[in-house]
DNA sequence: CTGTATCCTACTAGATACTG
DNA sequence: CAGTATCTAGTAGGATACAG
């Protein structure tokens, strides 16, 4: 789960504490409303993740209640992650700032890497 | 300034990054649009906060293009802070996702802390 | 295929004391 | 009032090797 430095301020707060891991947001891009993927699957979509570090957000996003985890008993193992209710009134709240970040990438980018000459 | 992982894979990634300090969600909840503060007032908003955590996220913020800073070269000194256009734009988008924190705090914080017998 | 376990580093953030 | 400087602890995150 997330770091938990709960008790929250305010809602902002709380819901940051939930996204703000390195790799959750694209795990959450990644598991849009609907869609479900193995972990293979969410591997490759979360580009540039460790096995580590990909199990470690999804544990935290599964004990904060934000996606679900199912093990099919099989051989080979197969386990499908998806987004619960919760998860999904997430994302959906989540579309407003992914849209300003979409926008404003460029001017934030821009000022993290002056060096960059884009073109 | 925030992290600076970029590249960013997605806007949400690009936008978390820049909100993701341990105090900008309470910074950013406390400036809201059209409010000023002064750093000493910034500072008690932000309860909890130390004197060198604030002023870092607020550089960092500023640095983001997401608070304005004004110097009143006066005696005794005075700074005041406010949103940039930018800024309030992404206020705006976090409005949702500061209403999902309010709605589901208390389940969240459940998980976090299953201690809690809330009355 | 889906994870665990271990070790390690860099960075975040807190405490404290000092300054223009 | 509004910062800076320094020191330190805790932790998030990465590399690697191994396991059911």
């Amino acid at each position: 789960m997330a770091k938990g430095k709960g008790p929250y301020s305010c809602g902002l707060d709380a819901a940051v504490d939930v996204v703000g891991g390195k790799w959750k947001p694209m795990i959450l891009w990644a598991l849009y409303a609907g869609e479900t993927l193995r972990f293979g699957e969410l591997r490759r979509a979360v580009s540039g993740v460790s096995e580590k570090m990909l199990i470690q957000q999804l544990r935290e996003l599964e004990a904060d209640g934000i996606v679900h985890r199912e093990v099919y008993r099989e051989v080979p193992p197969k386990v499908e992650y998806s987004l619960t209710d919760l998860g999904e009134q997430l994302n959906t709240a989540l579309i407003p700032l992914g849209l300003w970040g979409e926008r404003h990438m460029d001017e934030v980018v821009a000022r993290k890497h002056p060096h960059h000459t884009p073109a």
